[in-house]
DNA sequence: TAGATTGTTAATCGATTAACAATC
DNA sequence: TAGATTGTTAATCGATTAACAATC
C-alpha cells in the first residue's frame, strides 16, 4: 500500500490559499483573453491582482499548466487547465435547497456556469413556491428531494435555508445521498464524516470590513 | 510620537483569521444563549465548532473579555463584548449599489442587522427598478449617490453590480465619499489608496468543494 | 483541596516570500 | 547574446497548536 487514505482533505500538498486564488486567476484571464491579449506572465498577473509574482508561478504549477521563460504563459491554455484541475469542465449536477431570496440569488447567478455548475432542481418547503420556476430551474418540494438524488444520481447540494433549519435539513440531504454540501448558512453543520461540507459565510467578511473601517476611522483621543 | 501608520492593516497583532472567526462564535453564543445555558467554556465551544480550544482562548482575548478558570466565559458578556469589538453596535450605515439579485437578497438577508449594518438606501440604473421599494428600502438612481453621500454621511458602500461594471460603479462610490467597500462581485478593484475594500468571492468556497469533491469521487484506476 | 479551565509563552507547522539556476 | 521569466529549493514569516503556570 502507498497511498494513505486520510479525512477529507486536498490531495498531496495542494493548499486551500491556492485553490481560493484559482478562480481570481480565472476571472483575471478571461478578461484579458476577451481583450486580445494572449500570453501573459506571472508578474503581470502579480500586478493586476495585487499578489507576489512568485505566488502565482507556485499556484500555476499545480494545475500543471508549462509556460515559457520570457514569454508567459498562453492564456487559453491556461484557462483550459486551470477549469480541468478545478473540475470545472465536469458535470457538477446540483440540488439548491433553500429557495428564499439567497437561493433565488445564486439561481440566477450566471457566473456559477463558469464552474461547470449546473442548478438541476431547487426545493423548498413553501407552498407557495411549489411548483412555480424560477428562472428555469422548477421549485419542488423537499418531499421529492430523496427520490430524485437518487434517480438523477445527484450528489452536491447548495444549502441556503434559514438558519433555524439548516441544520435538519442538512441532514436530510445526507440521507438522500447528497455527499458534498455548500452551506451558505452560518450554522456549523453536524453531519457523518465522510460527507464534504464547505462552509461560506459572506458574512466573516464583513467583520474584517467593519474592524479596519473603525480602527481607521474613530480614531480616539489619547 | 508612539504610533507608527500603517496602510490599511488592523491594529496590532489582531489576525485576520481570528477576525473571520468571531462572528461564527456569535452566532454559535446567540443559539446556546436561547437555549437557555449562561455560561460556556472554550473547550465546549472549541468542540461544537471543531475548532481547537487553545485558538478559541486567544481568539476571545483580543477583545478583552475575561473568562473564570472552571467555569468558563458568561455568554451574555461575551456576546457583548465580541459585538462590541467589532464595532457591531456602532450606526453602520450603507449603501447598496446594485440592485440586482444578489444586490436584493443581501437587502432582505436580516442577519446584516446583527453586524450593526444598515442598509439606507440602494442604487441603480435600471429605470424599471428606480424609485421602487425593495422591503423597506427604496431604490435610486446612482445619480443620487454623490450627494445623499455627503448629506447623510455614508461611507460604508457594497457593491453587488454585474461584473463588468464593477470597477466604475466602484470609481463613482469612492468619488461620492464611500471609504470603505465590501466588494461581492469577482473583479479585482482599483481604487486609490486609503479606501478599504473588502473581496467576497463566493465561488473562491466552490472550488475548494468541487476540488475535494472529485479528489474524493473520482478515483482513476491506477 | 483537586481539577478543570483560563491565559500566556514556547514550539510547531504551513504558507508566503526570497534566492537562484535553467531556459527561451 | 542578454535579459526577463519560469520553476524549484531555501529562508522567512505568521498562524496554529502545545506546554504550563495561575486560578477559581
Amino acid at each position: 500500500m502507498v497511498t494513505k487514505k486520510k479525512k477529507i482533505k486536498l490531495k498531496e500538498g495542494v493548499s486551500e490559499p491556492t485553490l481560493k486564488r484559482l478562480p481570481g486567476y480565472l476571472t483575471y484571464l478571461k478578461r484579458i483573453q476577451k481583450l486580445g491579449h494572449i500570453n501573459v506572465s506571472a508578474p503581470t498577473i502579480a500586478s493586476e491582482l495585487e499578489l507576489d509574482p512568485t505566488q502565482i508561478v507556485k499556484d500555476l504549477t499545480v494545475t500543471g499548466i508549462k509556460g515559457k521563460p520570457k514569454v508567459g504563459y498562453n492564456i487559453a491554455e491556461l484557462i483550459l487547465t486551470i477549469e480541468e484541475y478545478l473540475g470545472f469542465n465536469k458535470k457538477n449536477e446540483a440540488f439548491l435547497v433553500g429557495a428564499g431570496k439567497l437561493g433565488q440569488a445564486i439561481l440566477s447567478y450566471h457566473e456559477l456556469q463558469g464552474f461547470g455548475i449546473n442548478i438541476i432542481t431547487a426545493f423548498d418547503i413553501d407552498p407557495k413556491k411549489i411548483n412555480t420556476e424560477y428562472g428555469k430551474t422548477v421549485i419542488l418540494h423537499m418531499d421529492k428531494l430523496g427520490d430524485l438524488a437518487q434517480r438523477l444520481g445527484v450528489s452536491i447540494g447548495i444549502l441556503t435555508t434559514p438558519p433555524n433549519v439548516a441544520q435538519k435539513t442538512a441532514k436530510a440531504m445526507v440521507k438522500s445521498g447528497i455527499k458534498a454540501i455548500w452551506n451558505l448558512t452560518p450554522v456549523k453543520l453536524k453531519l457523518p464524516k465522510g460527507v464534504i461540507v464547505q462552509d461560506t459565510s459572506m458574512f466573516a467578511n464583513v467583520a474584517i470590513l467593519l474592524k479596519k473601517f473603525h480602527d481607521l476611522h474613530d480614531i480616539k483621543p489619547d
